[in-house]
DNA sequence: GCTAATCTAATCACCTTCTAGGTGATTAGCACATTAGC
């Protein structure tokens, strides 16, 4: 079900945050590891990028975090508590939902059935041809391929192996 | 080797519409996710 024209699968160009940049997400994060949305645009324009950098720049900062810190028992009473408290601040601060116009959610299906792994530059040309920012478009993929695994792992529960009636599910992984 | 970019899976949160299903946003990743550019 799905073509062989598989556009360039580039990734985007790694960001190189200057000392500069680096400081203010350093200072940022040891503050709130979890910042909301405002948080993470604000930190954008402060530090001159783009706030889907930002939102990687925390995922990756907290992983490498959470791998160094060993579970400190002396820390965990206070130091937790601010923590749950601005996480549920942060929690409070999601970026709002972006509703997608039948003719915009046409457009990624079509491009869905044509490349479920798109690469940067496919991405932020379909972006641009929807109107929409090509982080959204990242997501959009990201929960279609998702929820196509699940339903095609439901199926197979069901069916109790795999059959022909899912082959529409199963999509080609990303080239290495 | 460090770390930005990317992935899946699970979960949260909101909307539509009637209590659950659909779906965008966020998060972790555990013998501590993997991939890949600099």
């Amino acid at each position: 079900c799905c073509s062989e024209t598989t556009p360039v699968n580039h990734r985007r160009s790694r960001t190189k945050f200057t000392q500069d940049q680096l400081k203010i997400l350093i200072k940022a994060f040891d503050k709130n590891p979890y910042p909301g949305y405002a948080t993470k645009q604000k930190l954008a324009l402060e530090a001159n990028t783009e706030e889907s950098r930002i939102q990687i720049w925390f995922q990756n900062r907290r992983a490498r975090h959470q791998k160094k810190s060993e579970p400190d028992e002396d820390l965990e009473s206070s130091q937790d508590q601010d923590h749950l408290e601005e996480e549920i601040q942060s929690r409070e601060d999601r970026r709002s939902r972006t509703n997608y116009t039948s003719l915009q959610l046409h457009a990624l299906i079509e491009a869905f059935s044509n490349n479920p792994y798109p690469g940067f530059d496919s991405r932020e040309q379909l972006a641009k041809e929807i109107g929409v920012p090509e982080s959204r478009v990242q997501i959009w993929f990201q929960n279609r391929r998702s929820r196509f695994h699940a339903q095609r792992k439901s199926i197979e529960a069901t069916q109790n192996g795999p059959s022909l009636s899912i082959s529409c599910l199963i999509f080609p992984e990303p080239e290495q």
